[in-house]
DNA sequence: CAATATTATATTGCGCGCAATGTAATATTG
DNA sequence: CAATATTACATTGCGCGCAATATAATATTG
């Protein structure tokens, strides 16, 4: 017996939002084995990746980078300064503003990240070159987009 | 001047997880506006797409579907147990068990939740058919596989 | 320039998401 | 069959992730 148009698309199976979520937990703890020993967690890392490259942002920027807000950002920062990796402080010209600076500690820990990409690459997936710039560029797609 | 190979691998804008990470919480978020009106979080609304294919599973059967833990899955069930749409009970055959069924309440949302899917693709993707499913393909080998 | 609006961040509250640990029931093993 | 191991969930603790609200500083407007 046919199901309905209306219900078909109610199966799990017809979704693209479900393995887009499960896929984006399942990477992001394959992270954990090489994060944890270094006392980061996903997200403060992908942060301090934007330091690696700006030196220095406010909260708002960075917030724009990631797609994430001052709820996430400014308690998760707080966290990084504790460890000594930023430093957080108020702007002179505009009180408003929290600038993040990235700490001599925060530069080291750059190398200490070094190898996890190769590391993560590495295990192997069966996604082709190929097939990993068309899920690249789609991922964009969407993100860009919608 | 040239950065070194790690190094570059360290830009976000040569990750597949991040955009991974960031377009799945925007699908998800995109989700939010159907689902709050009915006291639905996307995580309870991928559980119930589960029981109503299968009226009834166990939290580890739920988990493997999902890929969820029972540290997120049995306070959530709880939930939902308390909202009306399911039962929590002990198997009588292995009392370790907990079996997960749905009531008629639980039937009963189905109805409302019938249209949340073609008003998701309403919106409209840059996303072509063929696109789509593209990248459905190859969430699933990612999924699957690594 | 005082009143109002806007902006940038912080705070609060709640529901995940997951590692680690606990607990009770069932399986296995000597 | 008693001791041990395993299984299936439950609990705890912590860090997001985000909506809603608060707060303080700056911009705008009459």
């Amino acid at each position: 017996m046919r199901m309905s148009q209306e219900y078909e698309q109610l199966l799990l199976k017809n979704q693209l939002c479900f393995p887009m979520y499960a896929c984006s937990r399942k990477i992001v703890g394959s992270y954990t084995p090489y994060l944890k020993p270094l006392g980061l967690t996903y997200t403060q890392y992908i942060v301090m990746m934007v330091m690696w490259e700006k030196e220095s942002v406010n909260v708002g920027q960075l917030g724009e980078i990631l797609y994430l807000d001052a709820g996430t950002l400014t308690p998760l920062l707080k966290r990084l300064e504790n460890a000594g990796y930023v430093t957080r402080q108020r702007s002179k010209e505009d009180e408003r503003i929290t600038i993040i600076s990235i700490t001599p500690e925060g530069e080291a820990l750059k190398e200490k990240c070094r190898d996890i990409p190769a590391k993560m690459t590495e295990g192997g997936t069966s996604l082709t070159e190929k097939d990993a710039r068309e899920l690249y560029r789609l991922l964009y797609l969407f993100l860009n987009d919608k």
